[in-house]
DNA sequence: GTTCTTGCAAAGCATTTGCAGACCT
DNA sequence: AGGTCTGCAAATGCTTTGCAAGAAC
């Protein structure tokens, strides 16, 4: 399924509208490659189009409960988000100089998780684990 | 060495002031048992003494930077400190439900960021592993 | 005496809200 | 037709800032 028709079936399922905006906002998000935040997607869409940021606000948390994108912070207030759709379970690495974003999987969390679950009471739901430190690439190291 | 002791080095080896309100402030924060936000602390303080909210927030950046503290954030809004003495490096589990936060220690995540430094050339700095979930206490069933 | 710190009130900033008009269904 | 959604502007809430008075050195 496009990620389209899971909003298109989400709204359905929800009774949600069909808005024109609505389906604007997904495209632009699918159209970014990675983690964006509001203002550089409202900026993105409104060179072309013209969506208020109250909707940007609302329909963002739309998307995130329908799962069709995922929010995340870093260092207590960065707020960003990223396309959810087809993607692996993956953590984040944050340059604290250039702050680009890189992401990795490691089987190992999952034994954290589990491990939690089985010596405790405490049923695990989501994590979020962010790793800060120095990419050292080209562009960031200037 | 005291937290005290600890704040007057800081405080001297930076050329700030030894303030009454500093002294106070410390007092409060190693007086509270676990995780406190702003206006916990706030509140605290001020049904004994009188200290303003923009002197708290000045010192708590102040005495994070002296690693008296320590400042975590959960569920992409939520900020709180804790006391960074005499703790060893910990995660977080967040009830989903009540709000507890607990903590917890596991050797896999050094192990973790120990292979990120092997296989990238990202130099890890710090990290923040943050669990939410339902923690099942009494207090939290209800 | 000089410089830093405090406290207040105002300013900032990101996000939310209220509401009138627009538009999905 | 009826309820939902959008867009605007105002409101909110948390944090920072500017500045005058006070305190540390």
């Amino acid at each position: 399924m496009t990620a389209k028709e899971l909003l298109n079936k989400y709204l359905i399922d929800n009774n949600l509208r069909q808005t024109p905006e609505r389906y604007i906002i997904l495209k632009y998000i699918y159209k970014t490659q990675s983690h964006f935040d509001i203002d550089y997607l409202y900026n993105c869409i409104n060179k072309k189009e013209k969506i208020s940021k109250a909707t940007i606000y609302n329909n963002l948390e739309m998307l995130t409960k329908a799962k069709l994108i995922k929010k995340s912070s870093f260092n207590d207030t960065r707020i960003v988000y990223e396309k959810a759709l087809n993607k692996t379970q993956h953590d984040h690495l944050i340059c604290n100089q250039c702050g680009d974003i890189f992401e990795f999987c490691d089987p190992r969390i999952k034994n954290i998780l589990d491990g939690i679950e089985k010596i405790t009471n405490f049923r695990v739901q989501n994590h979020s684990l962010n790793i800060y430190g120095q990419c050292n690439n080209q562009k960031c190291k200037k």
